[in-house]
DNA sequence: GTGCTCTTGTGGACAGTGTAGACATGTGGG
DNA sequence: CCCACATGTCTACACTGTCCACAAGAGCAC
């Protein structure tokens, strides 16, 4: 019955890791409300610091908000993996590379599914793409989601499913139809979708990408 | 001088159409900000009225918020629109329909780019998509940009472009890439492209909706 | 060890927001 | 003409982000 219901009071005046606390206290709550809900003074209340500790590690809101939506990124990326590595194999490389990448966009979907708090704040601070890259946005495979991708296009290329001429560009292809449901199921005026429904919209919609690529 | 330097203060008690007012002064501050710069006690200032004025005609700020990204949702309509009288009329009918279908997402697209503030507003707060023909959605032309598209796609069909099998769900593939497109272009990791790499994106996009719908 | 400095956390304050409740006003129907 | 009811106002509260001055203590030089 302390003063503090929910972060045990510390022992030490210094926290020890507050910028990680924060962080994670801000994915829980991102996950729960998705951007709006990553409120700096709840987060502190939830380590259990005073709202202006924060300032010590964060300049802003913005810049906690920032390093949430970096973190959510690497979890949509651990869930593109994660369907990768599900992904049964075939014999021949060609279908085994066009299932890969079949993968890559069903992970995705995925989280934007079973995580649609932290999808949106994974897609509502981002830089632009000169930073898809940095390993902040990475998830525990060290891959952003937009290298995964690039890889399942590179080895569809490989393979020779997919001419050189069409490779050139073709992650702004697969990205958007993809993303675009994502964004249309999640809060836009496909939510209501059951899950089969948003499965089956998911093949359809990859069907187009690579008929389309 | 006088206390009111944004609104002229009003001769009467009541202010006539109140509603519509904190409408579009909604939409102007939507179109400067977004979605989150929609405020309540703004847009009351802006018409010169006390905050608590616009309870009597909106239950909340998500309220006021939901009338305007209808309005907005209108305004994209419109674009649509403008973009399918501008389209070059073909002599092949199939190549016509086919023309008016990559008007309307060109117009889609070109509102995403001209107006980002509006565009990101027409989509936070949208309904699902059994509210997607309700009539305050509409644009001039009295038909919401969902109509829109699906008119596109039946003349498509009608023109024996797009099999029977194909066109169910056509919507949603159409609507995925360019939505998606859309997004990632106004505030996600493809912002900072120039407006000709977006026009390039814009055709890419098209030419795999066609391909692959 | 002693003492200093720099990082990290605290406390108080302020402007701004959404919103509830009681009150004022004047307009339109009887 | 008068009164009811819709519409706008005032006051107030909880909550937010953020600034500033201050405190605490960890870690270093000596």
């Amino acid at each position: 019955m302390s003063e503090q219901s929910i972060a045990p009071a510390r022992e030490t005046y210094r926290h020890g890791d507050l910028r990680q606390a924060l962080l994670t206290a801000g994915l829980d709550l991102a996950r729960a409300g998705g951007p709006s809900a990553v409120v700096l003074r709840e987060a502190t209340r939830q380590v259990g610091v005073s709202p202006n500790a924060a300032y010590r590690h964060f300049r802003d809101r913005r810049a906690l908000l920032a390093a949430v939506s970096d973190a959510a990124l690497g979890l949509v990326a651990d869930t593109m993996v994660d369907e990768l590595t599900q992904a049964a194999p075939a014999e021949d490389p060609t279908e085994n590379a066009r299932r890969r990448l079949r993968a890559v966009g069903t992970g995705y979907l995925r989280f934007a599914r079973e995580q649609p708090g932290l999808f949106r704040t994974a897609f509502f601070v981002p830089d632009d793409l000169a930073k898809a890259t940095e390993p902040a946005k990475a998830g525990a495979a060290g891959l952003t989601p937009f290298q995964i991708l690039a890889g399942a296009l590179d080895d569809l290329a490989a393979h020779g499913a997919l001419p050189a001429v069409r490779r050139e560009g073709a992650e702004l292809l697969a990205w958007s139809a993809v993303h675009g449901l994502g964004m249309l199921v999640i809060d836009g005026p496909l939510r209501g979708l059951t899950d089969e429904m948003i499965e089956g919209a998911t093949s359809k919609i990859l069907d187009m990408v690579e008929r389309g690529i």
